[in-house]
RNA sequence: GGUCCCGUGGAGCAGUACGGAGUGCUCGCCGCCCUGUCAAGGCGGAGGUCGCGGGUUCAAAUCCCGUCGGGACCGCCA
């Protein structure tokens, strides 16, 4: 043993205690006679006081993250001295020998709490960046998110199973990321996009209760809250209804959030369906803590000449209306902002109509296309006031009209600080749609194929496709989706129903998992679960924007580890032994160079 | 695939709209001083091809074109 006590533990209780302490030299602060050091280990810091001794003399050669051993004793500050800051401030230790067990070289950034340093250096040293106790908090919380749920989830017996990360390509919406195989030139393993296939495999082999923080991969590009590596907590069980997943689902956040977060959550969560989720808040991750819900207007507006509206109308579609409050009083240059943030969204433009704040009186260029009629009733029918602006969105496609909406209302209530950033709010997404349409006038799956239709579609869903509705639930956190699962499709006639409607050929549905269908053949379980976004989740809890906060060694935004600096470029020998250059005898013959 | 922002000693910034000597700030680093500090303090010092490559100009950190790297967003991601 290197130590007897551990830095940050130490208190009055230890006051004239011989200790051995390890650890870095924090921060130091060398007054010439009497120097004192800031000691951190992995549970706190403590002040050493170097005095009158050879190690006196020795301290002054310590620099910054020296790791060092001291020995000495602890004793009461004098009075006047302590640090209400610390919570080992109102001791200190007189040390009385000093070995240096590791010199550190001269750092790339200052490892202290108070100081920005950009993304890029600290994850280069991200072993660096993991010495401020800020930083480290974010994993150690993680480790103790990973504490309780595998507390709530083997309480209810369910069994923690790892599935194979070198697998076959899966039918999923991602890109695959592919690892060549020497042995079989030509033949490739997938990594896995989730263990979905699996799990349900499992719930054939009788586990009935299954678990696993899985890592997951998926070659799409990224953003703040995506890497090409990422972690699901993934959840299935048998015999259970959508109300159980839901309960269980439930009391693991509810456990998170309770000794996490400091909340209670307050259950049962309150559920929207997917289209009331859509119709109120132009999402379905709507973010519930603040309001501006959407107004439809399609009746009300009914009959305008104006054609933009009109166009929508009558080719069945959606008009309907966000209010900014105080948005009166924007610039012409501030409205027409919004005109290009809606064309960066692939809008042709968001129509508004600002009330004036003295009269009320509907202003701007769209109100002049409307009628004294459709602008009498307006303030009333979207509930807005005198100095609101209201944007409008109309589309034949009435999903994409309300999408737009739904990105204004977030964007108001940035801009208006509507939203309580210290507020939570859940809420559960049930009843998504099965299919939506693709470009090509097909059907694919909204969640993913083995998703169930609801008993009122059951039968009928590829009568109406567009309209059928699944067993289906979403965790909604403050505008994230942190949790998303379903009830699977546990009938072989169902599940070919459902590759009929998706376009799928009995040979190529063998093709792609014809696994799953085989297992599906031998007393297959009703079975369903959920996935939680473990990454986001963490982030949450975190209180952090980035995921790469609650991960230890993240993924630039290219797919970059700025650490090793993955990926490289293989050798040529490598690349021979790996036979990725092997060309199908059938297939196009366009190997390169 | 597209849009926007950033790139200046080791870190973080200012300087760039309107071209005029690598100018400045905070911190770190090195040396000296200092016996109660705690983001210690004082004095002195070192350290920069202004991401890279072209172009315009008497003159480019600054203007133009291209490119690389980082970040954010749209598309994409059940």
């Amino acid at each position: 043993m290197y130590r007897t006590h551990l830095a940050g533990t130490l208190s009055a209780a230890d006051v004239d205690q011989q200790v051995t302490l390890v650890g870095w030299v924090a921060r130091r602060r060398d007054h010439g006679g009497v120097e004192f050091v800031d000691l951190r280990d992995a549970s706190g810091v403590v002040q050493v006081v170097f005095r009158d001794s050879e190690a006196a003399s020795a301290a002054h050669e310590l620099r910054n993250e020296f790791c060092i051993e001291i020995t000495g004793v602890v004793a009461q500050r004098p009075e006047g001295n302590e640090n209400p800051e610390l919570p080992t401030g109102w001791i200190e230790v007189t040390a009385d020998s000093l070995t240096v067990l590791s010199e550190a070289a001269p750092l790339p950034f200052q490892i202290d709490e108070h100081i920005d340093v950009s993304e890029d250096v600290r994850y280069r040293h991200r072993y660096l960046d993991l010495r401020r106790p800020g930083a480290a908090a974010a994993l150690r919380l993680r480790s103790r998110a990973n504490h309780i749920a595998r507390e709530v989830l083997i309480g209810d017996d369910f069994v923690e199973i790892e599935t194979p990360t070198l697998t076959r390509s899966t039918p999923e919406g991602a890109r695959d990321f592919l690892v060549p195989v020497r042995l079989q030139p030509g033949s490739w393993y997938a990594l896995p996009q989730s263990p979905q296939l699996f799990k349900q495999l499992l719930m054939v082999a009788g586990f009935e209760r299954y678990f696993q923080i899985a890592r997951c991969y998926r070659d799409e590009d990224f953003r703040a809250d995506r890497q090409p590596e990422f972690t699901q907590l993934d959840v299935e069980a048998s015999f259970v209804t959508q109300e159980d997943v839901v309960d269980l689902a439930e009391r693991i956040t509810a456990g998170l959030w309770r000794e996490l977060a400091d909340y209670e959550l307050p259950r049962p969560l309150p559920q929207l369906t997917w289209h009331e989720a859509m119709d109120r808040f132009g999402s379905d991750k709507p973010d519930l803590r603040f309001g501006q819900e959407l107004t439809e207007l399609t009746d009300h507006l009914r009959g305008t000449s104006f054609r933009v509206f009109s166009g929508a109308i009558e080719a069945g579609g959606y008009v309907g209306a966000v209010v900014m409050p105080g948005g009166a009083s924007q610039t012409r240059r501030e409205l027409d902002g919004w005109q290009d943030w809606a064309k960066a969204r692939g809008a042709k433009g968001l129509a508004y109509v600002v009330l004036d704040a003295e009269t009320g009186e509907p202003k701007g260029p769209v109100a002049k296309n409307l009628s004294e009629e459709h602008l009498a009733g307006l303030a009333d029918a979207v509930g807005a006031k005198a100095g609101d602006a209201v944007f409008f969105a109309a589309s034949a496609d009435r999903r994409e009209a309300q999408e737009l909406l739904g990105a204004a209302r977030l964007e108001i209530g940035r801009r208006c600080g509507l939203i309580d950033r210290d507020a939570w709010a859940f809420c559960w997404i049930v009843d998504a749609p099965m299919f939506e349409p693709t470009d090509e006038g097909g059907w694919s799956a909204v969640h993913h194929p083995f998703t169930s239709p609801n008993p009122e579609w059951i039968d009928k869903f590829e009568s109406d496709p567009g309209n059928a509705l699944t067993y289906s639930y979403d965790i909604v956190c403050n505008g994230n989706e942190i949790a998303g699962g379903s009830i699977r499709i546990h009938d072989r006639g169902v599940q070919s129903r459902v590759f009929d409607v998706l376009g799928l050929s009995h040979e190529d549905a063998q093709e792609k998992f014809g696994f799953l269908l085989e297992g599906l053949k031998y007393g297959a379980p009703p079975h369903g679960g959920i996935a939680f976004g473990w990454d986001r989740v963490c982030a949450l809890l975190a209180k952090t924007d980035s995921i790469r906060e609650v991960i230890a060694f993240p993924k630039t935004g290219a797919g970059q580890d700025p650490l090793t600096d993955a990926p490289t470029p293989i050798t040529p020998e490598q690349r021979a032994e790996a036979g990725i250059d092997f060309v199908p005898e059938t297939g196009p013959h366009e190997a390169e160079d």
